[in-house]
DNA sequence: TGTACATCAGTGAACGCGCGTTCACTGATGTAC
DNA sequence: TGTACATCAGTGAACGCGCGTTCACTGATGTAC
């Protein structure tokens, strides 16, 4: 019955796009807090009703856009790791920590959307965001679980063992989300992302321009010292 | 005339206050940018428009929690300094950069206010803002730079010197602001700051618990992480 | 100390705005025979 | 191929809500003489 696609539901597909990206962008003008279905029927001249055919609610609407935006930065990372594919795997971690903070600068609201504040009210329903979250987080730690395997690094103190008060909850996670990496390797992911973190989040609201001007010759910096105390030999460029 | 303070005038401060405890107290519970004088004016049982009286609008009550909550955290920076005042630079420097995070995970709102996603539509005024920061700042930087003097830390790569591209804006800073420390100190500060913000922030909007559990234990070995790279002896206690 | 006046905290109604969601409906697209 | 019916995208009005700001006002507190 419904197994071929007809042209109404094509068009259904190419509204639903639609929506999404008439919200990206007025979040982008407005703030993420600012979303709103009337706005966004207005934008597309359309009867604010007529939304509800593709979403039940505003919260579902967030819903397909964190889940989307997590998706979109798990991809760019991916794209980062496969355009070095060949290459030594420090090479491409360099790549893909650039590509993280890459896509946040270019798309700032929607970084900001998955890891800035809540928005009062909503809660995003965990089993749709992980497995976006966790496909994202792989390409990170797969690659320094392919460093040590290599040879390419060789990790030293105080990065050389998870912390014992730490090591539960890694274990946990290896086991709940399938990270397919040791225990070490996911704990360094970890160290890394909290740390090159806070750069992105500092940038996003213009707090560190003022302060140091390039912010990405910063972070270029900074991974190299994160490489460093990884015990990462240096990356061929960059 | 106005010199004495009237009964009228202990009042008003009282009332002052009282708004922006309420806000405050709103905000915790709803997420920043729920903030709006109605909800302030019926949990005070008052007029709207009496609010008119204490704030030309709601923007200028923004910008005066603001302006507390930088100064309320450059308090908590300088109390812990103190505390610890006579002991070597390096044990106040570590209890400073723990209270950091503490006054953080205790008035998480607060610090979202001042760190997190801008209200849409509002602007902090620089002019406001800038000195109750540099203020907390200066309790970070002034115990770095008589951790040098002191001889308690000895620099070394890649933290031994200011890389080219932040130099100018460093030295900037240093004469806008007024920073009575060196560049080395002012930039191992900024770098301190951005690398411990980022596990703040993940705290605060909870995507770190599920990941280490223990976010405390956590952060006290990111901070022993940076005192091993910036080659301060370790601190006497915890 | 007592009186006339000025100040100003607080009132309550109104203006004009935006919001999410519901509901009975119209009319074009798709399907079964 | 042609017709009868089912599906469903989109309409437009309505409900009930909350918001910031303005304005003419009341009445208590403070001041000048």
């Amino acid at each position: 019955m419904a197994e071929h696609r007809t042209w109404r539901d094509q068009r259904r597909d190419e509204t639903l796009q639609t929506i999404k990206t008439v919200a990206r962008r007025q979040m982008a003008e407005q703030g993420t807090t600012a979303i709103s279905l009337r706005a966004i029927a207005r934008d597309m001249n359309i009867a604010v009703s007529a939304l509800y055919r593709y979403f039940p609610g505003l919260d579902d609407l967030l819903t397909a856009l964190i889940v989307d935006n997590f998706t979109a930065l798990a991809a760019a990372l991916e794209a980062a790791r496969d355009a070095h594919a060949g290459r030594p795997y420090r090479a491409q971690l360099w790549a893909v920590l650039l590509a993280y903070r890459g896509w946040a600068v270019t798309n700032p609201v929607d970084f900001q959307l998955i890891y800035g504040n809540p928005i009062p009210g909503y809660h995003a329903p965990r089993e749709q965001t992980v497995p976006a979250v966790v496909r994202g987080f792989s390409v990170i730690v797969g690659l320094i679980e392919a460093l040590f395997q290599a040879g390419e690094a060789v990790p030293a103190p105080p990065y050389d063992a998870v912390p014992p008060s730490q090591r539960d909850h890694i274990r946990a996670m290896i086991a709940s989300d399938g990270y397919p990496v040791s225990e070490l390797a996911l704990y360094l992911g970890v160290a890394g992302w909290t740390r090159l973190h806070g750069i992105i989040m500092l940038e996003l609201f213009n707090h560190l321009q003022p302060v140091i001007g390039d912010v990405g010759a910063y972070y270029r910096q900074e991974v190299a010292a994160l490489f460093h105390e990884f015990g990462v030999k240096p990356p061929p460029d960059g």
